[in-house]
RNA sequence: GGGCGAUUAGCUCAGUUGGUAGAGCAACGCUUUUACACAGCGAAGGUCAGAGGUUCGAGUCCUCUAUCGCCCACCA
């Protein structure tokens, strides 16, 4: 109560100047500057060339967004990668280089469709085959032009300071053009090829998906052992009695003794009513100790079954369940049309039948489930193009893409941060199969082959369709949406053309991303960047971690534990968001966000703002830079700034910004405001001392709000906005391209 | 099964090349002093998971153990 009190009567006797309020208010000031900083071109570096910022001795600086799907909103993982982006761009330009930062936005093909397909779903009953594909698609790009603009707005809010003229899209003309012209390079290099092989085929999403998109999940399963038949020597075990009517050979392990007599033999049997041809085959991956040690061979159902027969040249690869997950049998079959699950059962009580069944085992088994759609993967084999991994390259000295991959971080030509994930980035290619390129979606990158109608094996592959387009037929297939996000650093700049904007800013200083997405898009990247321009795509990977709940929760949609970074901006200030994202959070690890920490650092805002404050209203009008007038107290005090002002720069320079900022928002606090300010009350009072004070406190102001500009752009440059009236500072610009201070010590 | 990481104050986490342990929030005492109560001053809180080793010196480097987490593989 005595406090409210105390309270009204301070607002009533205030006694601060009136240019600046008592307490700092984010929304008051926030949308306004950006945009200032948006109109006047700040941006752009072709604009602020001219103002005499840049330093044409400085190497030029670029930074690509990693461009956010047009799913949805943008959440705490975004915000950070836009904040850290932000940070380093905003340094850059203030420290006089070239710098460019090119936003933009990934359709994310199965992604994108997959969420819409489902909305249609649920509120229309339809499946995209009702709609055909031309309406899917316009709905399609109406879902995602709705969710760019979000995310834009989304962006702005947070004051990235990003080249909106060079926005760009990975389903956009330009890059359409850079995807085909990549993929007739590769084509015509042999290193895409198309083939019968075995995929993860997807029911439920009916397409096909990679390896990195599969999801497992555990469930319990049933183990079966049985025997084929009467007549067969050996059982075998399986958890998928339903697709055994598909098999062709049974492989045991060349040195299990039990088997020996049996290698080579053939058997013609009778499996569920249906003649099989078994033959049996020795392969030293087989596990003598697993189920009885001898494996049902399954060529089309089962990828590593398809090595298998690979491996012993067995050309009979029946497929016995279809896209749709059902049984492929002869009509009036018991199993023909039947559902695997389903199929399974019949299988089984068939063999109960039969008596062939020896033994059920319930089992913990691991399930490929599609990430998009959830549905249960079922390997399938099907014509599909790919991209060779292991082709020796011409153009680029006979390496393959793998090579290519691997060499630039192996050679340090690109610093991996942190850079303990360079092993698992190896060991990622190392495992790394020819990639599955197409996709049976219609949303993304129709794949730029045309088949002649009247001659199958007549094809046209290039960047536009054939002439006498109405004797082809385009496939009907699409490209995984990776395919053309990794162009993204050279697509975005222009090429193929040979563009200025390719020449300056190629290759990109930095990239920085979420280590979740290291296999998915930062190796693809690589790998297209080296064999398309024969460059490195970045010098530097700097891997954020995942952005957690409170509770150490990855935020999802489902949970609806996700925070809307507009929130954080309308309650807290973006200021205060960003300051929260980045200090305490070290490249790599996870971290949590709460509304605590970020309330601390709008107190920090409004703490900055209050300095600000009081040292207009207490110092005696000053002009700055003027070092020589400080007397030698003040000196060593300003010495000191400077010194710290050189670790935090060190700390930027070197990616480090959690240091950079903490290291900051500690001088700030504890040393400037709490110790310097606090003595300076006296001190100021004293004739003798108070001219150089003034000047001391100026300084260190200009430069503290200069040097924290990068991480709390808008309350640093509405301050600036208003210092004017006791600071004069020569040739004053806004803060946003003022040069980043010199951190020599006072003469 | 293989790999990677983590273990530091009540909670959430920093700690750059080895040199006297830090922040935010929470909690405690005092202060309502014209920059800020979104504050100030002060105090409190940690054998840095455990054990061993290297070193003049270890939160930091090495080995082992325990617990937790993540990634990859997929035993059919």
């Amino acid at each position: 109560m005595t406090h409210i009190l105390w309270y009204i009567t301070k607002m009533e006797n205030n006694s601060i100047p009136e240019i600046l309020t008592k307490s700092y208010n984010p929304t008051e000031h926030e949308t306004r500057l950006y945009k200032m900083w948006e109109e006047a071109g700040y941006f752009n570096p072709d604009t602020v060339k001219n103002t005499g910022l840049v330093n044409e001795s400085k190497d030029p600086f670029s930074i690509v967004l990693p461009p956010p799907n047009v799913t949805g909103i943008l959440h705490m993982g975004h915000a950070m990668m836009i904040t850290v982006e932000d940070i380093i761009v905003r340094y850059k330009r203030m420290q006089g280089h070239d710098t460019l930062w090119i936003p933009g936005t990934d359709h994310a093909a199965i992604a994108t469709q997959s969420k819409v397909e489902k909305d249609i779903q649920k509120k229309e009953g339809k499946s995209r085959y009702d709609l055909g594909r031309e309406e899917l698609l316009r709905r399609v790009e109406q879902f995602a032009q709705e969710s760019h603009d979000t995310i834009i707005t989304q962006m702005k809010a947070m004051g990235a300071s990003c080249d909106w003229s060079r926005e760009a899209f990975t389903l956009d003309e330009k890059r359409t053009v850079a995807v085909r012209t990549v993929f007739k390079n590769m084509y015509e290099d042999g290193l895409i090829y198309r083939k019968n092989r075995i995929v993860n085929w997807d029911p439920k999403g009916q397409t096909t998906i990679s390896d990195d998109e599969i999801v497992y999940e555990e469930r319990e399963s049933v183990l079966y052992t049985f025997k084929y038949s009467e007549d067969f020597p050996i059982a075998i075990s399986t958890t998928r009695p339903e697709t055994k009517i598909g098999d062709v050979a049974v492989a045991v392990h060349p040195e299990d003794e039990r088997y020996q007599k049996y290698i080579g033999k053939e058997y013609n049997l009778n499996f569920c009513d249906l003649p099989i041809s078994i033959k049996i085959i020795a392969d030293d991956t087989v596990l003598k100790d697993f189920g009885t040690g001898a494996l049902g061979v399954t060529p089309a159902h089962s990828i590593i079954d398809w090595e298998i027969a690979d491996r012993h040249n067995l050309s009979n690869r029946p497929q016995v369940i279809n896209e749709y997950a059902k049984i492929i049998a002869p009509e009036g079959h018991f199993l023909q049309n039947k559902k695997t699950t389903e199929a399974r059962e019949l299988v089984v009580s068939w063999l109960k039948e039969k008596g062939l069944l020896i033994g059920e085992e319930r089992v913990k088994q691991n399930i490929g489930t599609a990430e998009r759609t959830s549905g249960i993967i079922e390997p399938l084999p099907k014509l599909q193009w790919f991209i060779d991994v292991n082709k020796p390259i011409e153009k680029r000295g006979g390496k393959s893409l793998k090579e290519l991959m691997r060499e630039p971080i192996e050679n340090d030509n690109i610093e991996m941060i942190p850079d303990y994930f360079t092993k698992t980035y190896f060991h990622w290619i190392d495992n790394l199969k020819d990639w599955c390129i197409s996709r049976q979606i219609w949303y993304g990158h129709r794949i730029p082959v045309w088949y002649k109608k009247d001659s199958i094996s007549e094809l046209y592959v290039g960047v536009n369709p054939p002439e006498n387009l109405e004797l082809w037929e385009q496939d009907p297939d699409t490209l995984d949406t990776w395919f053309s996000s990794g162009l993204w650093t050279f697509s975005t700049l222009g090429w193929p053309e040979q563009t200025s904007d390719l020449k300056r800013y190629h290759p990109t200083n930095i990239l920085e991303t979420g280590y979740e997405i290291l296999f998915f898009w930062v190796a693809r990247m690589i790998l297209m960047t080296q064999y398309a321009i024969g460059e490195i795509p970045f010098k530097t990977i700097y891997l954020h971690g995942t952005v957690r709940d409170g509770q150490g929760r990855k935020m999802s949609k489902s949970l609806g534990n996700g925070i809307d970074p507009i929130d954080i901006k309308d309650r807290y200030g973006a200021d205060a968001g960003r300051m929260a994202l980045i200090i305490g959070t070290a490249p790599g690890t996870d971290s949590k966000v709460s509304e605590d920490k970020i309330k601390g650092y709008k107190n920090f805002a409004n703490k900055i703002w209050n300095i600000t404050r009081f040292v207009l209203s207490s110092i005696e009008p000053v002009s700055i830079p003027n070092e020589s007038n400080l007397n030698d107290d003040d000196k060593k005090v300003l010495g000191e700034w400077r010194e710290q002002l050189s670790s935090i720069t060190t700390h930027i320079e070197k990616y480090r910004l959690y240091m950079a900022g903490e290291e900051l928002y500690h001088y700030i606090w504890h040393t400037f405001a709490d110790k310097i300010i606090e003595e300076s009350k006296d001190i100021l009072k004293d004739e003798n001392k108070r001219k150089s004070r003034s000047i001391l406190l100026a300084t260190i102001l200009t430069e503290t709000i200069t040097t924290l500009h990068p991480f709390m752009p808008f309350v640093t440059e509405a301050i600036w906005e208003n210092i004017d009236g006791q600071i004069l500072l020569d040739n004053k610009k806004p803060l946003i391209i003022t040069q980043w201070p010199t951190h020599t010590l006072p003469q």
